[in-house]
DNA sequence: AATGAATGAGTGTTCATTCAT
DNA sequence: GATGAATGAACACTCATTCAT
């Protein structure tokens, strides 16, 4: 039965390959791109050298597919905090940083891969970088967009804007991941969001965000995005 | 006569070191620290390998010599900006922005290399960028804590205010550097100024704060900044 | 079946382990510990370089490998010649310079590497010789305080007379290899075993000191020390 | 006046060559042949590296220099411990193996490199260090063949006797070198001159032996040895 | 004569990648 | 598919020697 023999074994072969992902995601984290060889991931992952060249092309491949994965998370949260239309500006905007937080905080590990060690690792990454991060103040600028004529916020340059609202946000996480003491999700998301939203000029809540930060960590622990079905 | 000879030496020493930095400063920020290898340094500067060890310890030395000196250079612009008591706390915001776009902007290769490539280098530099980046977030919290009780700002949490306002203002620069396309640093700045005073809830008058840039940038384009003694 | 493979691997690993020692054997008596570099031994093995590091940690690990294969083997043929106990006192000794001889003639290029080469390669090499050498001193006083006791040497002091006894031992072979002339090992045998019973005061009869250097050549040529299961 | 400026210029360069030559054998001695570099030897002695290179055609030359100053030191130890024909040949033999220890250990730091650094360095010095060892093998030799002659002593081979008696004495040296610990030069020139005329199977006082090598020390001790016009 | 900055060939070692088994 | 031995280009760094001043 070659059929299915290919197809148990086309899913052992994913298999695999996720769990070299994940090992790799450790390796990398802990000791940095260029202090993780090949031959560290694959000892690891409790497989040869060889094997390590199956699933994936290169060095620069495993680290890049696992690029894409985190980005693809991070962007599958901010989706899911965006979806429900029924949320104001304000609560929808609480909701996403909240997801942001969470997300980075959840995946500790690849969160310092994807802020801090991607950019330095060769030309080929810094221009991925740039590109994502190009995407991220793009989509950003859009959103603002819509609540700038709406008057539901006021700035004076899109652009900048939504470039210093990102900086924000991947800092704070940044330095929680950097200084690597515990702290707590909760609050540090209420103070980022009043400060982004006085950032923005817009109206807000406390006490409406508070329950908005409460509510939205609760679903993302409750549901799917707990263990997505992408990487882990 | 020695001295005379020592003194000239001396002094064509200190040159060739500043000459062999900017070489480097030139080579890492347009290949990153790992693809440039210590003779791409020295053929760039026109001298030989052993040379460049007459004149550094090694190729970390290098590095964190330029780092050091870029990151000497920003905090003296901010001391420079902050040092006249006769401005208000926002027309000092405004004019420690100015400063530190004008700063990386006049030094753009250098930059790219502090707030881009440091990090991922190894845990050393990790460990570097980590306290330097504390250490910012501390003072900007102090002079925060001030403002908190004369009641010129409003903020939910000093930490994380102060880390985003760090992030914001890092992350224009860096996306300025990473797009690598002209733009205008008087409109940056206000705009980034404005984002950030409202973020801290801090009253201001646009007019005077444009103003505050103009003399800002004249300030620091026609006096010793412009060519500083350090290292350029 | 990776049992059969790994043990075949196994073997074939350390089958090709005793072809890089006895090549670097080669290199380091011909042309002397510094003068070979790492690629010369892999080159002359007709191995790559990268190989060479697969099998030795470094250049110094496989010389002290060397050097502590050879040093077992002398032990091993001078515990041999010493272990029959049916043998006298003298015949003992006539049996130990004959191995000593022999075996230093049988591996003639480690032979120098041992006596020659090692003492000024580094400060670590020099402390080991000297260990060894101390060592050896050692175990030869005690040889001869038991002799002493029994009245069958006579001689002023214990720790000059083993050095010396050594040093005599060793002169001879160290100028045979240096001089790299044909020697007949049978009369040089029986002439250093004169000189160092006449210097130890000890009763001997000549003729049977010939039979004890014959005996022992041909115990030593016929059984398993003629390729022992060590180095070579 | 050309003439005298020459002359004493000239003195003035023999002064300072001998004292690099000091400063050397310290650097050689202490850290072994290779891991000195020029520079440790220029900087040890207070001039320049080029000037170093004013003096001696290159570092080998200067090891070379080195060890032969040594050598004609004890050649004329040796010479002196000979010369007066007065003695007996026992007696002679005491005085030259007083002389040999006590040179050695009046010259502590060269006697290492000559008898340990010396033969690894290159083959080159191997060379050397063979001829020489060959040279003194031989003069032993035709002092040996001479007492067999006058029946003063009874060896079975005069080659083999000759690099025994040669590999003794070096070896006490080495020994005492190695083992850098104090020791009683009378005691050691005693118990070793006991087993080398035993050895040679030699006639001898151990009254007047004793006498002999304290005579012999005083008489180094008091004259011109102590400070030759050699090296030192 | 004296200097010491400059040189660059040479060395030990690493590691991403390949490929025969 | 899986292995891991083999490769060799690449790199950081050293140091004996030269030579302009």
């Amino acid at each position: 039965m070659p059929y299915r023999q290919s197809e148990k074994s086309e899913l052992r072969k994913e298999t695999r390959k996720k769990h070299i992902l994940r090992t790799a995601a450790d390796a990398f984290s802990s000791k940095g791109y260029h202090q993780t060889s090949v031959k560290d991931i694959a000892d690891a992952s409790g497989i040869s050298v060889g094997t390590f060249y199956l699933y994936f092309k290169n060095k620069e491949e495993i680290f890049e597919k696992l690029y894409d994965e985190m980005w693809a998370y991070i962007l599958s949260l901010i989706a899911y905090a965006e979806k429900d239309i029924s949320y104001s500006p304000s609560q929808v905007l609480a909701r996403t940083i909240t997801a942001n937080l969470w997300g980075y905080k959840r995946f500790n590990k690849l969160s310092k891969i994807m802020l801090i060690e991607a950019i330095g690792i060769n030309p080929r990454f810094q221009a991925k970088y740039t590109e994502l991060m190009l995407e991220s103040v793009s989509r950003m600028k859009s959103g603002f967009s819509q609540l700038m004529r709406s008057g539901s916020i006021q700035i004076a340059d899109l652009d900048v804007a939504a470039t210093a609202y990102i900086g924000a946000v991947n800092n704070v996480i940044t330095c929680l991941l950097l200084s690597e003491r515990e702290y707590n999700l909760n609050s540090c998301a209420y103070s980022l969001i009043i400060f982004l939203m006085q950032a923005l000029n817009m109206d807000f809540d406390r006490t409406n965000i508070k329950h908005m930060i409460d509510d939205m960590i609760n679903e993302l622990e409750s549901n799917h995005f707990k263990s997505p079905t992408q990487l882990f």
